[in-house]
DNA sequence: GTAGGGTTAG
């Protein structure tokens, strides 16, 4: 019995006696044969939600249900764990009436599910009101774990980092930190494993990948996502070479790679266009590995090939593959096409992704960039006014940089920033430097049909360009940049960053939505291949 | 019986 996500899964189980052939199901229906016993309802329950048969523990859960048999309060946890983790919010809710009927709402456990479970399902002002509700002598790590979770994995770090304080001064408050004066937490091989994995996970997302692999390197006990990580940290900072050496050294100490981990080696390869190695992996790692290419590996071999230029071999992959194409195949096709000016297969992947993706305003910008890259200036306009119809505005660039512990942010062509006068000024001046050491205006990212003055004007004011400026104006010299950009860094900010690195004499460091840039001494880690 | 780490396109 396989279901969508977003099916409902208690309303469609009516008739599951009668037609479920699930093995499982039946297997533990043998195992526990009193189906009048409430308890031996929950431990098939369990298990099922346990071992990732979700879909099967919530036919359970309705089966019992429908014998009038009265649930216990552990009969709601795993119940609700399976809603959690099919994001069925509507079977999720009637869950939560059902353990409000009886009475086990209030219960901690039951509480921690269902905060867990309208999280997954997006609901994160329902999961807090509930977290909030559960009365502060029987809160306890779970729950507190499952509220930050939720706004971690909702993409709101902020609430997440705010709540965390909030777990800091009770913890002290209540004396919890009193028992550990010494803010040692105990932790099992597990549990460090865990937050191992997430401090290499977190320094290699904020540039300090050396700082990473000394992390790695201290971890007593690795797992497959240990190694994992850190050899996506490589391949993310364009160190494709270390990404593969470490994955070689993982196979050689018998830790098995997963999906994930290919997919990580793959993106390692296309970061640094190792064509050959990433052909090898993907032929090898079906018979090698027992672990069959998905669609996220094809994405990353399409990408792979797209950047290196083999546009060709790229949409010949998509044709052959066993897999449907989904909008990161497509869209690495169309970014390929936009790096290496390829209007007609351009058109075809937009194609595909204006079905796949109605709403994602990303690639009509993509396209319409490619169009106007040939000087197409009609198809431009078609595009362009496609969005306005649409309703799909673009998603305005902004870049943050850190000074001082204090975070400032700038949008596009900025004049909300106390400094931004000083910053134009300052850029005026580095623009005259960076000509002296031959810079020439790259204008393909500009999408209009302006003069040429007013598309120099459009670019000089991308918002990494005021960071920069902003960083330099107001930091110790010597010291490095580090600037985060929400969208890709253009091909223009890329040179100017590059060349203001060497008229500066500072190391600057770009993360831009999925990468980074290590810009020194004119040069950048990526060699100008991303 | 509840939670917690690694991936791909723009």
């Amino acid at each position: 019995m396989k279901l969508s996500k977003s099916s409902s899964v208690l309303s469609v189980v009516s008739n599951v006696d009668k037609h479920s052939t699930n093995t499982n199901l039946t297997t533990l229906f043998n195992k526990y044969v009193d189906k009048n016993n409430v308890f031996s309802w929950n431990s098939v329950i369990a298990d099922l939600a346990r071992g990732g048969d979700s879909v099967e523990a919530l036919c359970a859960f309705s089966s019992m249900r429908k014998l009038s048999l009265t649930p216990t309060r552990s009969t709601f946890p795993c119940a609700i764990k399976s809603c959690s983790a099919l994001h069925d919010l509507h079977s999720g809710k009637q869950a939560h009436q059902q353990a409000f009927i009886f009475g086990f709402h209030r219960d901690v456990f039951v509480s921690s599910a269902l905060i867990d479970m309208y999280s997954k399902c997006g609901e994160l002002s329902d999961a807090r009101k509930l977290f909030d509700e559960i009365p502060q002598r029987i809160r306890n790590i779970v729950s507190w774990t499952s509220m930050l979770t939720g706004y971690v994995q909702n993409d709101n770090a902020r609430e997440a980092l705010l709540l965390f304080k909030e777990f800091l001064l009770e913890e002290s408050e209540c004396g919890g930190a009193s028992e550990n004066s010494d803010n040692v937490i105990k932790m099992d091989l597990e549990e460090s494993v865990i937050v191992g994995t997430s401090i290499i996970d977190m320094y290699c997302k904020c540039g300090q990948v050396d700082l990473a692999r000394k992390a790695f390197n201290q971890m007593k006990e690795k797992n497959v996502r240990s190694w994992t990580a850190m050899i996506a940290g490589y391949g993310m900072h364009c160190r494709a070479r270390e990404a593969l050496d470490l994955f070689y050294k993982m196979i050689k100490a018998g830790v098995r790679p997963n999906y994930i981990t290919f997919v990580s080696v793959l993106s390692a390869c296309s970061h640094a266009g190792l064509v050959q190695e990433g052909w090898h992996w993907l032929n090898t790692m079906g018979h090698e590995f027992n672990i069959e290419p998905g669609v996220e590996h094809y994405g990353c071999m399409v990408d792979l090939l797209g950047r290196a230029g083999k546009l060709k071999e790229a949409y010949d992959l998509i044709e052959g593959m066993k897999v449907k194409a989904d909008f990161v195949v497509w869209g690495s096709l169309l970014g390929a096409c936009r790096i290496h000016k390829n209007v007609d297969l351009g058109e075809i992947a937009a194609k595909k992704l204006f079905e796949l993706e109605p709403n994602n305003c990303g690639y009509h910008v993509l396209l319409s960039n490619i169009y106007a890259n040939a000087g197409r200036w009609e198809d431009v306009e078609r595009t362009r006014s496609l969005m306005k119809n649409r309703r799909l505005a673009k998603t305005p660039g902004f870049s943050l940089v850190e000074l001082r512990g204090k975070v400032h942010a700038f949008l596009v062509g900025d004049k909300e920033h106390p400094q931004h006068e000083k910053i134009y000024e300052y850029l005026e001046e580095l623009n005259v430097k960076l000509q002296e050491v031959g810079y020439v205006t790259d204008m393909t990212s500009v999408i209009h049909d302006v003069d040429q003055e007013e598309k120099e004007m459009t670019l000089r004011i991308h918002s990494e360009k005021l960071a920069v400026a902003f960083a330099i104006m107001n930091s110790v010299p010597g010291s490095t940049i580090r600037i985060i950009k929400n969208l890709r860094v253009c091909g223009d900010c890329h040179t100017v960053i590059r060349l203001i690195s060497k008229v500066v004499d500072r190391e600057i460091v770009v993360r831009d939505s999925k990468r980074f840039h290590y810009f020194k001494d004119g040069l950048c880690s990526c060699g100008d291949y991303w």
